[in-house]
DNA sequence: ATTAACCATAAGATATACTTATCGTTACAA
DNA sequence: TTGTAACGATAAGTATATCTTATGGTTAAT
């Protein structure tokens, strides 16, 4: 049995409701012969008369008229993807995964998750936060769409692009806040808190300080941005926290926040995605989103 | 835009579950090429990717699994359609509409529908009872399928075909039951009770007596068989029912039932369809049927 | 650095779908 | 009854789609 066709059922619609040949093919846009072989090669193909021509009739038979419903249904059905797919030609639609790294979450997601489902609101966006390597893993397994990490992350098949730069200051007991602003030298020889081992910020801290990030240190490494703040307003050190996280992290401790001299500590803040996504519009797109966001915390 | 294809979904879907192009291709019977170009072109027509490749694997883009569970959707839809062929293959299913002379339904009915019903489970009759002319004009335009009447009509675009024979019985009041039977001559010069115009009993009853059917008579005919006894019973006239009739007919009423000496009047019934109808073997079936039926009633 | 896996592309062959021209039947009118 | 118009089926030729095999290019693993 040869299979059934859209076009075959496209057809056999036109003559269920014009029942005649000649108009039926006129709108459908092809020749009489062309339907009749259509209609013909339908009916083999199902093993029954679909319609029943007379001279000066062409009527449904009972068979007929059980299909044209169905007919109908299958065919609209077929619109509605059509339509879907014109509908989501150019915005997001559907499940959106992004990772992004803990020193980045908390201070620019609000903001972000704002504009975003304002921006696409039929978009289903799930966040994941861990630490880059991670993201990276999942990313490329495509388990993630996207990421925003610290670059480079130096991954042949991911595609990155800078989002924005941004400077780490140093946060210092109240007490210290008179005494001048250590340079990266300075630093090296103070008691400065880090974020365990695995989160690229802290790697960015040790090398402004022109440190080994695989030395062994004290065990005073924090969990969290948070953690090592409080951790500084007990007195037990110094540390060194992204701009982005001023607002959030030291408004309740007993800290002070300070801007280094001369060449400054930063990262830069990007977003990743597979080359092979067909997405790269617009998801660059979203750069620019984030863009917006990064200025409302900066 | 070129139109979409049920070729292109089933593609689509074997690619998506399998999310490999060349296993995708081989359940699908065809080539690896073959597969990507259909996928390709699917692609272009609805103007998004729906699939993202990279070296290691084919996953399904957000768009992509949108649309696939409506894909499936279709597909099975379509895959009914077949399936619904197949079982109305050789059967009849959906409706029947099937036209009867007064003359006849009363008495073949019953046990015919109760036959019907039991060789077709999934057939919807509907029945008309109405005069043979009126039946024919609504079967060559298309509002019946089908009819039992009294042969030959000798339309040329309706096929007949016979069913069984039945003789005419005298119906008198039973005071005359001692009497002998009268043959046709002796019938045209008593007070016959016939059916009123337009039926075809009537004509056939004329006809066995010789006398024409349009010269007015007396304005004694009757509306039914029934009212006819009736009226025998209450010694007014005789009249011929046929004798399938007499079980129902005769029961009630004062009346006395004889059959004719020598030649019998008697009609032919059968069934009528168009020749156009691609379900002329079904009826022929319904027509053996109509036999079984008919002995019960005989 | 080589190889294996895998999807894309190219070129040619085959199958499918369409066109125009024409036939055969039916219904209606002269 | 005969001619005629309407209409669907058929035939023959052409265009278009679709498939095959062969091959290329990229990626990841040995």
């Amino acid at each position: 049995m040869v299979n059934l066709t859209l076009k075959q059922f496209r057809y056999f619609d036109a003559l269920a409701v014009h029942g005649h040949f000649g108009r039926a093919a006129d709108v459908s846009g092809i020749s009489q012969p062309a339907l009749s072989m259509q209609i013909k090669e339908l009916e083999d193909s199902l093993g029954s008369q679909l319609f029943e021509r007379s001279a000066r009739q062409v009527r449904l038979t009972a068979f007929g008229e059980d299909l044209a419903p169905r007919v109908r249904d299958i065919l609209r059905s077929v619109d509605e993807v059509e339509d879907l797919a014109r509908q989501s030609q150019n915005t997001l639609t559907g499940r959106l995964r992004i990772g992004v790294i803990p020193t980045i979450a908390p201070y620019l997601l609000p903001s972000f998750l704002g504009h975003l489902t304002h921006t696409y609101p039929t978009l289903d966006v799930h966040v994941r936060e861990t630490q880059t390597q991670t993201l990276i893993e999942e990313l490329t397994h495509g388990r993630l769409d996207a990421a925003i990490v610290a670059l480079p992350v130096s991954e042949p098949t991911l595609e990155e692009v800078t989002i924005f730069e941004e400077d780490f200051v140093l946060v210092r007991p109240v007490a210290d806040s008179d005494a001048p602003v250590p340079n990266a030298a300075d630093l090296a020889k103070m008691q400065l808190l880090l974020l365990e081992e695995g989160h690229c910020f802290r790697d960015q801290a040790l090398a402004f300080c022109s440190l080994r990030s695989s030395l062994p240190r004290e065990s005073m490494d924090g969990s969290s941005l948070s953690t090592l703040v409080q951790l500084v307003g007990a007195g037990i050190g110094v540390t060194l926290i992204p701009r982005m996280a001023i607002g959030v992290e030291t408004q309740s401790a007993n800290v002070a926040v300070a801007s280094f001299k001369g060449a400054q500590p930063k990262r830069t803040i990007g977003m990743v995605w597979r080359k092979t996504s067909p997405l790269a519009e617009q998801y660059r797109e979203i750069v620019s989103i984030l863009e917006q966001a990064s200025k409302t915390v900066r």
